[in-house]
DNA sequence: ATCTTGTTTAATAGTGTTATTAAATAATGG
DNA sequence: CCATTATTTAATAACACTATTAAACAAGAT
């Protein structure tokens, strides 16, 4: 029960490493074998398919990426909330950056994935639930008078493309400028700082 | 020059295609004839190796996707500027809906691409020229106090942030939420509109 | 008509990929 | 200790992929 579970373990997460790193198609199961330092037939062992263990990673990925959005408390002032929301993400994302480019990257490139997607996560009373008590939200503020009009998936693409961009980015502006991990590090808190700017302008009412 | 052209031209516009469609790891060779209908050593025929004729395509792509900007006259008000960019790559991208999604991919997967991207791009004067004038002239307005305080990569970075993700995530739109041609046209208007008017309202000064 | 040059294909080497099978090894329970 | 079950590996099937080579084919020039 030690080394079983061990070697399991450490090839689930060697695999979430590579394709995290490479993608899908970018990844073989002789890759993750190799830097796991096991035979290659025992991920088939433990995953039978190449596309089962991808899916078990995606689909947690893609849980871990929208369920605090699921449970966001969307109390009086939507402004405050936007900014927790980004703050969480920030976090979360500086925690784990390569997460939301793996997961449009695969939603993007594998038109069987997005229809396998829409099954599982769209057609979900919870995340439905979610998406529209949020946007009542946005329709009372808007009517009280605390927030422009704006159509809830505006907002919402308006969030998610500064945050997510940001860090789909990271690797270029590492690379391509040539940054240090300190002047990523400021980087991201500066772009936070003006992302907040930014939905706070953009969303205040008048 | 008939026969010959035409079949190296569809090569080239085929391989194109399924490269922005499936990726670089993601398409073969094989693929890429079989669309053709033609033998697959024909397309080494032509470009010798799958990577060179990728990196012919994605270079030029690459251009297209910054031509633009090289160019952009930044004339007296750069809100009005950055109003024409935003509707130039809204039209442009419209047309090529599958293109910043096809740069921004390759060059997150592929760290050795960065690197020669590295090389072939940023150190291209022209380019280095282009942005220390849009540079300046975002400190002019500052200073003329016709925009709020922010630095130049970040007013960049929203921009594109913006206008790119709407793009990237179009293929999600269109699936998961299943939309007609129709909605998607009027979807893109519509976020034209709201991108301008986070734009105006987020750099306007004071 | 044949020589030359460029185009196209068939054949194939060589490698890598996913997946299965059977055998070896380790662990566990009776 | 032995039987059973779970883990791990070696071997390999079956196929896909990149790239090369040599030969077939077509055109135009001489």
């Amino acid at each position: 029960m030690n080394q079983i579970t061990q070697l399991e373990q450490r090839i689930l997460e060697t695999a979430e490493r590579l394709f995290l790193e490479k993608g899908f198609a970018g990844t073989s199961t002789t890759d993750i074998a190799r830097a796991v330092g096991c035979n290659q037939a025992l991920v088939h062992y433990y995953y039978r398919t190449k596309e089962r263990l991808f899916r078990g990673i995606f689909e947690q990925k893609m849980n871990l990426l929208l369920d605090y959005l699921d449970h966001a408390e969307y109390d009086g002032d939507l402004m405050q909330t936007m900014e927790r929301v980004v703050d969480f993400y920030f976090s979360m994302l500086s925690a784990n950056p390569r997460l939301p480019f793996f997961v449009m990257n695969e939603l993007v490139l594998n038109a069987e994935r997005r229809a396998w997607i829409r099954e599982v996560f769209i057609r979900d009373e919870r995340r439905q639930r979610a998406y529209y008590a949020f946007s009542d939200l946005v329709h009372r503020e808007i009517t009280k008078g605390a927030l422009r009009p704006v159509e809830p998936l505006d907002l919402l693409l308006d969030v998610v493309s500064l945050t997510v961009m940001t860090f789909v980015t990271l690797p270029i502006y590492q690379d391509l400028l040539e940054k240090s991990p300190a002047e990523v590090e400021t980087y991201l808190r500066g772009r936070k700082a003006e992302i907040l700017i930014m939905l706070r302008r953009g969303f205040s009412p008048a």
